[in-house]
DNA sequence: GCAAGGTC
């Protein structure tokens, strides 16, 4: 009997269809596997990590567990997935050969490891080989079967040390942090190797935006032959007197060109999240993809290449729409010839995401739809035609200049419209020719502070700086949001966040650099190379943790921490206010727990309040009853908006 | 109840 193990269900259905004629789907404990009969063969797919590390039980109680006994402790191996562990282990019992064919990566290598440890528990001698192939095509696959290796330890090894200094790092900083802060429960405050370090991006450029002195310039605007000339000034004196002196304009120079506007890369993971943060947050993005890519309509979302290789048919996907909802774009990109554009990183793990099947509106939900419809406009843009733009730029004496810019051939544009071309007109001028001036004026404008950070924008700062997986940077984000660290988007922070980083600044500074997490890298690929020993990296930890520890004024942190706590409710108090109360003359606030009522803010011991409508958006105006001196409420509802005193 | 990384 042989057992082949896979990292998730859809490698080992793959990999059973390539490698056996005879395969039988089979299923027990509510976990599918594969069969061959004739082979006496059984693939059965993982679901990623089925374990994880934790602590003993008995270090479970945050205020009862002194930290330093955390760095001590043994790390326990917690069962996650318990059906898949029993299926691994009830199939793995009799088996012969076991044959380890998880992804090729770290972390592949590492679920590989696991899973052998376990098998060996129940199967002690049995003979374990290893397979790696970079795609999960007939060719690849049969290749590694044919060259069997064994584990790489080393690798294994380094992947397992990034999950126990994650968990020692987060666990010891979350837990000090929450208990200087006693925020305990649902309300603890996270820290991470990764999330840290985003979460100090916001706030930085935060601090940017308040303490950004914005300049005044001036624009002054010329008018020739029905359009504006500009020219920039810092002083407005300056500008003046250059309006003053000029009646007429010169033409320095006319240049007229036919520019090409390239096509969008494939989609990756990072791309196709920034592009779908235009209509939902990136962990719903990524929650449909993953549906649709479960339903068959497109390929595997989790992707780092922007390059399509070269056994994907492409034409063929494309002739797939010839009958569907794209029908016209599948024919204009016919037409025109395929010519795939390409992004910078190629990788062989899996192609860009693509559609792999026809879907209509009434089959997906409307979110689905959304998200299927920018996969398949986004294919088909990357092979469409480049958009061609008709471009004319003028100069003319006293450094006045104008662009006129205008769309001659939509080429992708025409498939991939989420974004409107801006297009502007001028005329033709001559060289040499001088014109009466029409109008002149000038425009005060101000400079701009740095803008805050968007969730797609976001994503894309995390992934050049190393922070995070294509796997889960959009739950990183949405960990921040949940912890009350941040809110919008545009992505402002809380004044706990601030607080949070000036604490940890003040305490353990690296957690809050990318920094860490490059050195982990260096640190796990010294490991996987054999260089150094993991237990000492571990113990890098332990050291660097304990001095922390040591020195750390938990009051202090404490403190820093109440205070931005403070602050935010200070503010949320400030915003939902609408006067002072008609019994005890406290703050009447607008409340929100199951319902929104008008409450009083020295509730329980006063306890007036007034019902609220509860449909449609509630808005607090700057308009005052005068007969209750309270603010007036807004209800803004899809159809209807409607304005009432909340006492009245 | 802690992290980040796989996966659903």
């Amino acid at each position: 009997m042989w057992l082949i193990v896979a990292e998730k269900d859809k490698s080992a259905r793959r990999i059973a269809r390539i490698l056996f004629k005879d395969v039988k789907v089979l299923k027990k404990n509510q976990v599918n596997y594969y069969f061959s009969p004739s082979n006496k063969a059984f693939v059965l797919g993982l679901k990623g990590h089925i374990v994880e590390y934790d602590f003993p039980e008995e270090l479970n109680n945050w205020r009862r567990t002194p930290l330093e006994a955390l760095l001590k402790a043994k790390f326990v191996v917690k069962v996650k997935e318990k059906n898949v562990v029993k299926t691994l282990l009830e199939l793995a019992k009799d088996a012969e050969r076991v044959t380890i064919a998880t992804d090729y990566d770290r972390e592949g290598e590492f679920i590989g490891l696991t899973a052998v440890k376990l098998i060996q528990k129940v199967n002690p001698g049995v003979k374990i080989e290893r397979v790696r192939f970079s795609a999960l095509t007939p060719v690849d696959v049969r290749r590694a079967f044919e060259n069997p290796t064994s584990l790489d330890l080393n690798l294994a090894k380094s992947a397992e040390v990034r999950h126990k200094v994650d968990l020692l790092w987060g666990a010891i900083l979350t837990r000090l942090l929450s208990l200087s802060a006693n925020r305990l429960g649902r309300d603890f405050l996270s820290v991470g190797r990764v999330q840290s370090p985003t979460l100090r991006l916001i706030v930085e450029r935060e601090e940017q935006i308040k303490s950004f002195k914005s300049k005044y310039y001036y624009n002054a605007f010329v008018k020739v032959r029905g359009i504006y000339a500009k020219r920039k000034f810092e002083k407005e004196e300056e500008a003046k007197a250059v309006l003053e002196s000029i009646n007429t304009l010169k033409v320095l120079s006319f240049k007229k060109s036919v520019v090409e506007e390239k096509k969008p890369i494939p989609f990756n993971t990072t791309e196709f999240l920034k592009e779908a943060s235009k209509f939902m947050k990136p962990d719903k993005a990524m929650a449909i993809a993953e549906n649709l890519y479960m339903e068959g309509y497109i390929s595997y979302p989790r992707t780092d290449n922007t390059v399509y290789p070269k056994t994907l048919n492409l034409k063929k996907l494309v002739e797939m729409f010839l009958s569907s909802d794209f029908k016209d774009h599948a024919e204009f990109v016919l037409k025109h010839g395929i010519e795939p554009s390409r992004g910078r990183k190629e990788t062989s793990d899996h192609p860009p995401i693509h559609p792999t099947a026809v879907a209509s509106k009434d089959e997906l939900s409307k979110d689905e739809w959304t998200i299927y419809e920018l996969v398949v406009k986004r294919f088909l843009a990357t092979l469409a035609p480049k958009a061609k733009w008709e471009v004319k730029r003028v100069e003319f004496e006293q450094g006045f200049k104008a662009m006129g810019k205008k769309l001659i051939f939509a080429g992708w544009r025409l498939i991939y419209d989420y974004s409107k071309p801006e297009e502007s007109y001028i005329p033709d001028f001559k060289v040499g020719e001088v014109l009466v001036v029409e109008e002149k004026k000038i425009k005060k404008e101000k400079t701009k502070p740095p803008s805050r950070y968007t969730t797609g924008t976001l994503i894309k700062v995390m992934e050049s700086l190393g922070l995070g997986t294509k796997s889960t940077r959009h739950e990183i984000i949405k960990k921040l949001y949940d912890r009350k660290y941040i809110y919008g988007n545009p992505i402002r922070p809380t004044n706990l966040a601030f607080a949070v980083i000036n604490a940890l600044k003040e305490t353990a500074e690296v957690v809050t650099l990318p920094d860490m997490t490059a050195k982990l890298e260096r640190d796990m690929t010294a490991i996987a190379e054999g260089r150094i020993d993991e237990k000492d990296v571990l113990k890098e930890s332990v050291v660097f943790l304990s001095r922390i520890l040591k020195s750390v004024d938990r009051e202090r942190l404490g403190s820093i921490i109440k205070e931005g706590i403070e602050k935010d409710r200070e503010e949320e108090m400030e915003k939902n206010a609408i006067g002072s109360c008609p019994e005890c003359g406290g703050v009447l606030l607008v409340k929100r727990a199951n319902k929104r009522f008008i409450g009083c803010s020295n509730y329980p011991k006063c306890k007036f309040s007034r019902p609220l409508p509860q449909k449609g958006r509630l808005v607090t105006t700057s308009k005052v009853c005068e007969k209750h001196g309270v603010k007036i409420l807004r209800i803004v509802e899809k159809d209807r908006k409607w304005e009432f005193c909340p006492l009245c």
